[in-house]
DNA sequence: GCTTCAGTTGCAACCATGATGCAAATATAA
DNA sequence: TTATATTTGCATCATGGTTGCAACTGAAGC
């Protein structure tokens, strides 16, 4: 499915920063953050257009958000376009990437009486495959 | 245990700001965000040592954090303290608390090859059950 | 009780993320 | 090409996190 045709099906103006934001994440192999983007995308873009491409995209699940610390945002494509269940996420704490865990699926959790639950977010912390090679050399 | 012994069995010095924190904390029936801890509090704190007090009682597994988003941070007293294992963290969408869901231990995912875990986060996102009740009314 | 000093606090200043109002610019449909 | 609903850029603000530094203080020793 071309970009074009994501935001058309959504009903989205295609902008230059809203292609170039999904172009960059659906290339990436990693979820991303707003400066890893920027980096990444030919224009540049004031940072509120940036927040509100983000918001527009995420609200249409075309894109989802991985907060791994208040001051550490990175998002990756949604479930919706590569049509995998909720997932779990993992942060490497060496080379600080997130990477989304498409097969493995968070537990449904028995919650107590009276608790309802509407979304779970896992988030894994430790040592990638990279890095973990890396350090045993 | 009192919490002049806790700070005490951590080397830490007793100031007013930790002990005023710890005793919000202890006497709290859900996790606080700092602004909900500096209400609850006698003395009156800059932010940079409220923030400093978080972080050291926080590296001594006194207290620890909940991130919910950006915007949004608890804090709890730890396992360590309440001699509980890795549990899950429920936000309720209606009324913004978090809670430790103490008597839900976190799975222990499995993870690719090559990849190793250090700590896994759980955090629920729902309606609790105060909440739901007062839906129905 | 007084002295000493490592540890803590308050202040200023900075960075990142999130958010809104408003005028100018633009995508798309007519 | 024009009209209009959206989007963009700019200014501005809020919250959380962080550091440097001088002033202050807890706790140990005298």
């Amino acid at each position: 499915m071309r970009v074009v045709d994501i935001l058309n099906s959504h009903n989205l103006k295609r902008t230059s920063c809203r292609e170039g934001i999904i172009n960059v994440i659906i290339t990436a192999n990693q979820a991303l953050s707003e400066n890893e983007i920027r980096e990444r995308l030919a224009g540049n873009y004031d940072r509120t257009t940036f927040y509100r491409s983000f918001k527009t995209l995420e609200e249409h699940r075309i894109i989802h958000k991985i907060v791994v610390d208040t001051q550490m945002v990175k998002y990756a494509l949604d479930n919706t376009v590569t049509h995998k269940d909720e997932h779990a996420h993992f942060f490497c704490n060496e080379c600080n990437t997130v990477k989304c865990l498409e097969n493995i699926p968070v537990e449904k959790y028995k919650l107590p009486d009276g608790y309802f639950d509407v979304e779970t977010e896992v988030l894994i912390k430790g040592i990638c495959a990279n890095c973990k090679n890396q350090g045993s050399n």
